[in-house]
DNA sequence: TCACTTTACACAACCGATTGCTTAATTTTT
DNA sequence: AAAAATTAAGCAATCGGTTGTGTAAAGTGA
């Protein structure tokens, strides 16, 4: 209602009769200023009810004290997982969090890089688009020697930091388990190749079956565009069509993977006996589908933790050599019902 | 790497011999200006590569075009899609969204606050956290004219706008639906009665049974504090020790009544035929138990949406008055198969 | 006691836009 | 053709802190 009664540190220097220096200092406790004048000072800010503008502190300092997110979609409990793990650990150090979602598009990621350039972020954490093949838009910032994150969804060819687990051993480690269960004909649902994410996680796969001898059938690969529950169910029919289908399903994600247990149960095949499933993520459905989906596990809020320590490590640095630095989080595999046969000995 | 190659208008003034207003209205296309001027300066900042300072501007103009976001936990199916309607419809209009997360802690929520008051938001949208029982920390928003937009878990007495659904009437035909199948004993699982989601939707529940002329038991109903998983499985344990147990339960989320599904059925208590279960939320896991989880449908991403435009409209208006405005948005019964009994005629 | 540090604070430029007020040049009106 | 109105752009203050430099006063040492 009432407007302008914020006050400034003009407001305080006039009253205490302090120049505009010795309040700014005062408030932050700077060396120079008397314990005693610091006092002064902060107990009649606080009294006066006196609040810092950050815009003004940002621009003079050329310090926003902002960290920009760039997701495709918050809603994706792997993605709110990994901001919920940023925000707690950036706000711990008080800088704030912008977040922008491009839904999945190559455009709104590249106006969103911008905005947040404009905004001055000192430092961004990015999970790219499933669109994205060039990542020119992330240049502006590394050009400015402010720290670029990617996490998760990585581009190849960036110098910067990345944030990831390892999708190649963690699909090899997937599809060994299925092996061990028994299984002989392992299909996989793969994501978008020009995501290395899932491309990796293929290689793993197909490279489990190499090693344990195992036939790769190209029919029992089905690169997905988005893996979702409606395609999950699509593709699960199509394979069941085979003359020959599979006894074991690999899925880069939870959601098709769940998917296509619904439709199993439907058709009357066994979970796991006829055909054991094994996800990626360990999103929540994961657990309560029955037969319970096994899973990989994907540290989701370290990455979000690690990708701010990242950023912070960063601009504490004097050089601010913007280095290469990847970061490999732990992954394993969560084993539940759907995948784990009865020994048969 | 390199620093400080950021060119201002200043620069652009300079090179291009004008006046850094007529670069600064140049610009933004102000009416001052000739388009031809207007062009020439257009096509030199974009060449040059010039990127606004948005922070500068921000300042000089008192208008930071960010929305702030006070929310519980970023985690939470609901609270993720909300935020998702509130970045989506804010960017759509050139705004940044600043989340915070309280982690349902009272000193948390507070200090978050003062964090995105200081971040001088334009607006901000707020959910509370389940220990607020006081709103103080809000005023310095409406003092200085700032709208506030209380979603979902919104306080008693606090003029603002709300963007609501109605949880007394949602409760009611959740509980009336779960009447329709037949059930005389229904549980309710209520949450923090000191929120009004939750106390509402208690007094919805017991309406419904005064109208249909069944006993309350006071038994049967469980003031729960956080309606979790484990909770739900617990709280469900004790209700079916009693000489007689409940043939409903109506949960006030979608967690703790899939966690009492899971548990009958491992008792060999059939759903919905010995209990019909019905949540609130529509999670994305309440699809995937099975039975299928009835639930009352929950607009998380219209609700967002709804109070980032509350915001913009308020911040257009001329005269600026913190109206008190309450948007009540439709729910509906999510019918699915663990409350639907066959008809038995 | 005098030169030398330290301490405590003030001065004033600065960060990069925005904007009310002027002014000069053009166009329109009479 | 002179006066009035319009157009186009410049001047300079301003938003609210931050920070390098300067300086008087107080403290230290020989």
């Amino acid at each position: 209602m009432k407007k302008k009664n914020t006050l400034t540190i003009y407001d305080l220097a006039r009253e205490l009769n302090y120049s505009t220096s010795t309040i700014s200092r005062a408030l932050k406790n700077h060396k120079s200023i008397s314990k005693k004048t610091a006092q002064l000072i902060q107990r009649a800010a606080e009294e006066r009810g006196y609040r810092p503008n950050s815009l003004a502190a940002s621009l003079r300092s050329n310090n926003s004290k902002t960290i920009g997110v760039s997701i495709s979609n918050i809603s994706r409990p792997f993605v709110s997982d990994m901001i919920s793990g940023i925000e707690t650990s950036a706000r711990e150090k008080g800088y704030n969090v912008i977040i922008s979602q491009s839904h999945d598009s190559y455009d709104n990621e590249v106006s969103n890089a911008k905005a947040l350039y404009d905004s001055r972020v000192c430092g961004i954490i990015a999970s790219l688009s499933m669109q994205t093949e060039n990542t020119d838009h992330f240049n502006q910032f590394k050009d400015q020697g402010i720290p670029v994150v990617f996490v998760d969804r990585v581009p190849n060819n960036f110098q910067s930091y990345h944030v990831i687990i390892d999708n190649y051993t963690s699909a090899y480690i997937a599809t060994e388990h299925l092996i061990e269960q028994g299984c002989k004909r392992i299909a996989h649902f793969a994501g978008s190749q020009h995501l290395n994410v899932y491309s990796q996680r293929k290689k793993g796969f197909i490279e489990a079956l190499k090693h344990h001898d195992l036939e790769i059938d190209e029919r029992l690969i089905v690169d997905m565009k988005t893996l979702s529950f409606e395609e999950g169910a699509q593709v699960t029919a199509e394979l069941f069509k085979l003359n020959n289908p599979p006894d074991g399903i690999f899925s880069s994600n939870d959601t098709a993977a769940v998917s296509a247990i619904l439709y199993l149960k439907k058709q009357g095949i066994r979970i796991p006996d006829d055909v054991a499933v094994i996800g990626f993520n360990d999103d929540p459905i994961s657990s309560i589908v029955e037969p319970a989906l096994s899973t990989i596990y994907h540290p989701a809020q370290k990455m979000g933790e690690l990708s701010t320590r990242r950023i912070l490590e960063h601009l504490e640095k004097e050089d601010g050599m913007h280095t290469t630095e990847i970061s490999v989080l732990e992954t394993h595999v969560i084993s539940r019902a759907s995948s784990v046969r009865k020994k048969s000995t």
